[in-house]
DNA sequence: GCTACTGAAAGTGTATACAGTTTTGCTTTA
DNA sequence: TAAAGCAAAACTGTATACACTTTCAGTAGC
């Protein structure tokens, strides 16, 4: 038997994690909508699995704020509140602007060559307008920064940012906003090539307040049901 | 069935929950060494419960790094690697800073008070040489500055920083490196309190250095007993 | 017509059963 | 004696069973 060598946070590829993986996408592609009820039974039936594994699945989710676990009532696809979206994104300035100095601090091209093909996949998704991937590559983007400067805490935790920003961005973001934050990419991904350690912390701090600036406080999102999003 | 009432919690929202912060108190207190390994039906025996409440609760410990869960072979308490333990400080370093800086703008007089009052338990716990006590106030101070900035989000990643920390800080501190924290806290809230932003974020990332500084990396721990651990 | 009750249906919380894997300890063999 | 092999025990992974709670439809009462 063939034991497999996992990456340093281990990405076991059982059954559970695909179904984290999968609600986790419907989730933050809005196919499933806030609010919507998570039933057990029902996601078992379409994963063609226990509600054992469905429950792991729903912890996983639940701890990392994606859905709301209530007692006794079930699973629900969190419906973040202006003040938590306020909160994600008061840290997320936080960490990215100390992050963003120390990316400049130890830069080298190989780095730099690696945002530059990332911001131009967005570039590519932009163009061919699949919002989806446009989405996820955006938040994505930061969560890269982490990882080329090869700190595995710090991309653990950007990634769960990110994902709860994709939930509360789709949440409450006027049409269009998004695509400001390619272009804001680019020119970050600038300041840091020329190393303008100053430049760099403003731009990325201006990017996240846009982003922030950018949604509509005022939304009421409906609720929507399971088996069509899934299907 | 017999449902257990334990003296510890008085009353947990549930059972895993309980459990969870039994395991945690024993891992940070580092009654449970590093690779010690948590079998489930001890557990359940241990807490008069089924396998499936125990299994929820390692779920929660794993995605808190305490623990770390090997397929088909249990779980094992986490033994942080040094380049793990940098990468935990680092992260730190960055949300802290920032923290503070944030912290001094929209410093009050009952912020202050409310860490000064936090100190002061601080110095209790030394005093009394009760080194579980003081460790865990040691963090909480972090976590306390987070929780008076009012940001939930914040307050709970540095939660689960800062237990991390601990069972690394178990694991590599030499001997009594850790009472230099004490003093290391009274300054920076002097400088809060002076609402002194440039000196309170050179004081907290000092000492956040001076902490992993004094980490001696090259220990090996061993492994001990379950049972023993919990009684 | 509208509210208050009631019982069935659906759903969650926990325990248990069972299959497959790993570990262990004994026995065999060179 | 030490290494290899093998079977039993222990343990994990998943499914299922069952008790208790919530939800909901339908009915009685006003």
């Amino acid at each position: 038997m063939i034991k497999r060598m996992d990456s340093p946070v281990p990405s076991p590829p059982n059954t559970t994690h695909a179904i984290v993986d999968a609600l986790t996408k419907a989730i933050v592609e809005h196919r499933l909508l806030p609010g919507a009820k998570l039933a057990e039974q029902k996601l078992a039936d379409h994963f063609g699995v226990s509600r054992t594994l469905v429950r792991q699945a729903l912890f996983h989710l639940s701890q990392n704020r994606l859905i709301r676990l209530e007692p006794a009532r079930g699973a629900f696809v969190a419906a973040p509140s202006v003040l938590e979206a306020q909160q994600v994104f008061a840290v997320r300035r936080m960490l990215e602007a100390e992050m963003t100095r120390a990316f400049v601090r130890e830069v080298t091209p190989a780095k730099i060559k690696a945002l530059k093909d990332h911001v131009a996949q967005e570039k590519k998704a932009l163009d061919r307008k699949d919002a989806a991937a446009f989405s996820e590559l955006l938040g994505d983007f930061h969560v890269r920064m982490a990882e080329l400067m090869g700190n595995d805490v710090l991309a653990q935790i950007l990634g769960e940012l990110t994902s709860r920003c994709a939930l509360i961005t789709k949440m409450y973001q006027s049409a269009s906003a998004a695509e400001h934050s390619y272009d804001e990419h680019v020119n970050i991904v600038k300041a840091l090539a020329a190393k303008d350690e100053v430049l760099a912390v403003q731009l990325m701090n201006e990017h996240l307040l846009n982003v922030e600036k950018n949604l509509a406080f005022d939304r009421k999102m409906p609720v929507n049901d399971l088996s069509r999003a899934l299907s």
